[in-house]
DNA sequence: AATAAAATACCGAGAATTAGGTATTTTCAT
DNA sequence: ATGAAAATACCTAATTCTCGGTATTTTATT
């Protein structure tokens, strides 16, 4: 028997899932939370064999919350859900030693598949992820890594992308104005985007906000 | 016994109310797609009393596809599945004759109702929905129209997201680059936003791109 | 302890945006 | 056909961003 804790903030999405997996004998629901702080209140007294995580919440994100339940020396068999597919998430989530990442738009047998291997301490990734990934991990490491933010910078990306000018970022970081005009192009080079449009595209596109 | 047609582009959605929905016996689901094209080619053929649409979609999201079957003459009782909860985009679904529109964080006790509802001609709007509709529009219409912005500017707010400058604009649209930095000047303004961050963070909140 | 990466700071010139207007022509709906 | 909304255009000054650099200090890693 395998137990499962959901999170995810629509309602409608746990009660699918609970409901496609009811028809799963082995598998049984124990319990769910819309969002993280629920979940991590919850996970105090439950203890899933696995954990069912939807990335895109708001508050508290899946990784956060798998973040959190870390440092808290909780450690539980994830399973990610994920809307969209983007390789950087991958990454993230292979780092921060989440065991499997199913698509959102993969079908009742991926997500079964990959609870049960996911129970027995194994790895699932959808196709879809792993692909994608393969193809991001293709291009030269060089590349990659121009395209890797620093935490200073994505700090400052967010705070532009919030309608900060220079001179107010300068205030709220206590440094520089000089010096948050050279992380602004040092951000905008690495990018690869034209100006700071396409730096708060580029904040929304990769969800930094 | 009520037919009903879903369109989600994620299969775990459609596998899910799928699942919710096969244990009422008056509904019967009997057919899905997962995007507005494919909807739109599988309703010549199949004609369900009730369509179950999602509206955040890639390509042709759902009040498209609502107006391509309008246009095609096609009338069908809709009932909206929706992520976020925007009074603007209540209005619009409404204006575009949308019977129904649920939360996707709403129970099934809600779904099953409003797919009654919707069925027998009614209409059924999720309470969360109805609510901030109301708050909305308890606001002065003038603030409303304020945040309502035109074709043009729509068009503009585009552009300057994909990073394009006043001048570029100008040269595309075939137009003064006077005329762009005014439209830029309103839409600052009606958006209540500071600067060109702001607009092109609107531009993907509301996303428009 | 040495090295690399990250964060910091500075300068100047040119380009673009922002804020404050005013004003004419098109378009569209009543 | 008339009025309102939308789109167009212009002007100036101030502010902000962008680009070309260089260079020092901190932080983290081997």
């Amino acid at each position: 028997m395998i137990r499962i804790f959901i999170v995810d903030d629509h309602q409608v999405v746990i009660d699918g899932i609970s409901s496609i997996l009811s028809e799963v004998e082995e598998i049984k629901i124990i319990g769910s939370a819309l969002n993280g702080l629920e979940a991590l209140r919850k996970l105090e007294t439950e203890s899933p064999d696995v954990l069912l995580l939807d990335i895109n919440m708001p508050e508290m994100d899946g990784i956060q919350l798998v973040r959190a339940l870390k440092e808290k020396g909780r450690t539980l068999n994830t399973l990610v859900l994920t809307m969209h597919n983007n390789p950087q998430f991958t990454k993230e989530l292979i780092a921060e030693g989440v065991q499997g990442c199913v698509l959102k738009n993969a079908g009742k047998k991926d997500l079964i598949l990959a609870i049960t291997e996911v129970n027995n301490g194994g790895s699932f990734y959808s196709e879809a992820v792993t692909d994608s990934l393969k193809e991001s991990l293709d291009k030269t490491q060089e590349a990659i890594d121009e395209v890797q933010l620093t935490k200073r910078e994505v700090e400052i990306v967010k705070l532009i992308a919030l309608e900060n000018t220079t001179n107010e970022i300068a205030e709220k970081l206590s440094i520089s104005a000089y010096t948050v005009d050279t992380h602004r192009k040092n951000i905008i080079n690495k990018l690869g985007v034209k100006n700071l449009a396409g730096l708060v595209r580029f904040a929304f596109e990769k969800n930094l906000l």
